[in-house]
DNA sequence: GAGAACTATTTGCACAAGCAGATATGCCGC
DNA sequence: GCGGCATATCTGCTTGTGCAAATAGTTCTC
């Protein structure tokens, strides 16, 4: 029993410091975006999302999945960008249940201005974080990940 | 301007890709531990530190910072938890300001039972991870850390 | 081609989170 | 010991989230 107490223990462990360094990211990302831009990490998330699809569009769905959101989230999240007149929404023609998402020149603009801080924000972060020396480790690791595909929680 | 833009683009492909883990991890404890147990992840998380803590005794502040949470989340949190009879508040002698919380025993008793299914969950998901491509290297890298302090999140 | 089974999106509702402000306590200099 | 400032916790309010149910459209079967 010692050995799988162990491996649990380990996992455990790990996924405490995947926790932190997720949590230290993510505030400081939310908090950087907000000040300056007015968007929170699942609204940067979603805009990038979409720049990085041809043509700039895509379903609702996959963009749940893209955000890690469930599909009601989803929905107000989209309606929230739409107001503010980042993105469109148009019927499927082949498939008329769906609705693509499309980032308007607008919305392509404000992701423009916004990327600088995001990425950062991002470094600065992950430089303090390795000065952490229960994050280090894993920040090192996250370094040397070779750069993944195109969508990483897409599939 | 290339090489700044690829070192970018890899923090950025390495967040999105520890994100996704994370989420993917988050949601499946979630579920599992609140179908079972009637207990939320953060919730779980506090009564697990708290039983890492000689005493199992800890301030608001510390728990606070434990699980990655602001103060008025962790006042209201603590409380939904002492409703239940899992953990109980009291004064601190020295400083009275601070207030001290402390695992009752059918906390104890609590953690005990849920535990196994947390880990049984983690275990499940990080190697349902580990199937898919983008995730797998992270998935290998967090077993590869060694076993981190107490306490990632405190400090 | 009518009905059943499935999928995509939206809406009603309840809840947990953060921010800002309130309150209580500690600590410091004088 | 008294004002001034910092710290610890709690409360009011607003917002974003998930679940379950509603609605609309597709596909499969006969």
């Amino acid at each position: 029993m010692g050995i799988q107490d162990d491996a649990a223990e380990i996992r455990a462990s790990g996924w405490r410091t995947l926790a932190a360094l997720h949590g230290l990211i993510d505030s400081a990302l939310e908090k950087a975006l907000q000040a300056e831009h007015r968007l929170s990490v699942v609204e940067y998330t979603v805009l990038e999302a979409l720049s990085r699809q041809d043509g700039w569009h895509m379903r609702m769905q996959q963009l749940a999945r893209a955000a890690a959101l469930s599909s009601s989230a989803t929905t107000r999240l989209v309606s929230r960008l739409e107001e503010r007149g980042l993105l469109g929404r148009y019927l499927c023609a082949d498939d008329r249940r769906g609705i693509y998402t499309e980032l308007t020149t607008q919305g392509r603009e404000l992701l423009r201005a916004a990327r600088p801080l995001h990425d950062a924000t991002l470094e600065a972060t992950l430089t303090g974080a390795a000065d952490v020396p229960e994050l280090a480790p894993l920040v090192r690791a996250l370094h040397d990940l070779e750069p993944a595909p195109a969508s990483p929680a897409g599939s």
